[in-house]
DNA sequence: AACATTGTGGCAAACGTTTTCAACCCTGTC
DNA sequence: GACAGGGTTGAAAACGTTTGCCACAATGTT
């Protein structure tokens, strides 16, 4: 069907070898050789075969992207990242939705597994790895986002998330609110805790005492963020400033807000997470924490791809001498990151990196006069 | 590295021949061998090599997905659709963003020519397709969604953008309304065209003259509404309600409306396009023609994979036989459908879907006393 | 007792590349 | 005029599968 290195070998009268050099600008070829066989090719609508190719060389050119759901506005820009930072190499990512289900997620590596993808990204559906997994994790580089792997040394690149629901916390108390309220979604327990912590941390260090009463956890929906405000509000004495976990649960809060006649900032001050992108529109306007969504994407598969270059040049016996000059290359790289601090650390050969959080003020916590 | 099969062959005292029968469940290896093999490739933690295997079946059992934009919120749930259908019978996908470039999008053609993918799900970015594309439009089925092939005879499934148009503006005249205004975005042509077209249509259908000055076309982007809008109020005499053609240039209409004062339902109402998720966030709520993105994925995965498979039995020899019962069981599948009409035609063996939009109602458009 | 049949399983070719090794031709040098 | 040496090319093995064809044994048939 499509012509093949043979079929212009004999056409140009060499031998396929030396077509294949051709091709890869190996060193050996003669010019006009060479044109002449670029020619053919041409003619013939020649594309190299890169299965072929895969099972000689080992490597694919493609990754594996594990995200729980495209559709959530969260994702959408982290693949992104992916995509673009791996198209530059040219390398293609599979996408692949786990659904938030362990044993999707299960099933996904272990398909790309089959695929003999070069490297994974994942952003992984909760903290526990499923063993059968660690058995890829010694043989290709994997790298987790927006949550740290659990039981394995692999890279990672996530967010400060203490830090967020830190400055979150601080931005409300700043603003004068001193009965506080937290809103979460209890299943992605990392990330979660992390932010309810930060909540704490700062509550603490303005000496500002917690009502459990006001911590409430539930569904990772915006329906979830509605019930629970309601019954905060429904209980009496509710809170005057609302800090939710994530942007979902925000908009969630805001309705519920309303729904009970008050208003949103006037009664109730509102702070979410992630900063989607809805987030900024003008009916919106929540002040939020942003992540740099993008960013974690690009730098999840910048590390990703050159682990991978590494394990090729340990493979070809060169050893790990382009290790220090890569890690220059990275450190480089993060100075150059505008709206994000990066700080990365290689302990045991494994790099982590903590993107900064940053807190985006916006209508739903501007209020003249705070209760 | 990884165990092969022939290292599994040396350790049941089996030829490798064997081995492979036994993974593909192929008739001709006793059960006791069987299990033995079996036994003997999870103690190697085997994994059989999808690379090698599609040097020989020729067919990667993966298909590429281009679209103009991941984190535009039309895109995920479209691509969510495709991913269901693809894994469910095996298949992986590669997520490519042509970022409405049109020769990223011929780069990636290429790409993905070169991994050999079984077959194509094509949003296009314009309407003309490359020739160097036609070569392997030849080789490999490939189904466009969004919009409809222009030079080539491919499978599509898009929506019927005229009716859409049509019942959107019909939706704004029954409720009273005469001065009615459309806002578009100029660059995707085919789509806004047709959206357009309906526009005028239900217009004419009602006997209302058209001002050729309440017709705006700009960006595709939430400013470029919001822009729009503005001029259009600024120029005195505006309309009494936009239709918008999509939701990201009503949300900026809505803005624009009400920057300048006005208020949206009660001043300008506005009707949308699309139904992306936050068109129906609590503080939006915004009226709009629902595109069941979903499903088009999934039905384009669909017809796309009954092709690929086609192919293969044809390749095989058999023919065409499996051809009608493939086409009942589209049809029986269609009438499934629940919230979509479904129109099939098949001329010359390409197969167009035209899924049905449908009108949802919300608050922008909802008014006591239009004016 | 000879023969057909069925159930198992081995051999080896094929898929389209990359890459090692060796061979060849040419030019310049002594 | 033989020879070293560089530049250019060819032959063939390897990568890990699938599969067509053949062989062998056990069973059933006449």
């Amino acid at each position: 069907m499509n012509a093949t290195i043979k079929d212009i070998a004999r056409e140009t009268n060499v031998s396929y070898a030396t077509v294949s050099r051709a091709f890869n600008n190996k060193y050996g070829v003669r010019p006009e050789t060479r044109a002449r066989i670029l020619e053919v090719a041409k003619r013939l609508n020649y594309s190299p075969n890169g299965i072929a190719r895969g099972l000689v060389n080992k490597r694919t050119k493609s990754i594996g992207l594990l995200i729980p759901d495209i559709t959530n506005p969260y994702f959408p820009e982290v693949a992104r990242g992916i995509e673009e930072g791996a198209k530059e190499q040219g390398y293609s990512v599979f996408l692949c939705n786990t659904n938030w289900e362990q044993d999707r997620q299960a099933q996904y590596i272990e398909l790309l597994a089959e695929k003999r993808v070069d490297g994974l990204v994942i952003a992984p559906v909760s903290n526990s790895v499923d063993p059968a997994q660690e058995r890829l994790f010694n043989s290709i580089p994997v790298v987790y986002v927006d949550r740290p792997p659990q039981n394995t040394p692999c890279s990672y690149v996530v967010i400060d998330n203490i830090r967020g629901g830190f400055i979150a916390t601080q931005h409300l108390i700043e603003a004068g609110y001193r009965k506080i309220g937290f809103i979460g979604a209890v299943e992605q327990s990392m990330p979660v805790d992390e932010r309810l912590e930060g909540f704490r941390l700062a509550m603490e260090r303005y000496g500002i005492a917690i009502e459990e009463r006001d911590i409430r956890l539930g569904h990772f929906s915006q329906e979830a963020g509605t019930n629970l405000v309601r019954e905060m509000i429904g209980a009496g004495d509710y809170p005057r400033a609302i800090f939710a976990e994530n942007d979902l649960l925000a908009f969630g809060v805001i309705d519920g807000v309303r729904s009970m006649g008050l208003s949103v900032p006037g009664d109730v001050a509102v702070v979410g997470f992630d900063d989607i992108h809805f987030a900024s529109f003008e009916n919106v306007q929540l002040t939020t924490v942003c992540q740099p969504k993008y960013e974690m994407g690009k730098t999840a598969v910048r590390i990703l791809l050159e682990e991978i270059s590494w394990k090729e040049h340990a493979a070809m016996g060169k050893g790990r001498n382009g290790r220090h000059a890569d890690r220059n290359v990275l450190t480089a790289r993060a100075e150059e990151t505008v709206n994000a601090a990066v700080c990365e650390e290689a302990t045991g050969g494994r790099r982590v990196v903590i993107l900064e959080p940053r807190l985006i003020v916006r209508k739903t916590s501007l209020v003249s006069h705070p209760q």
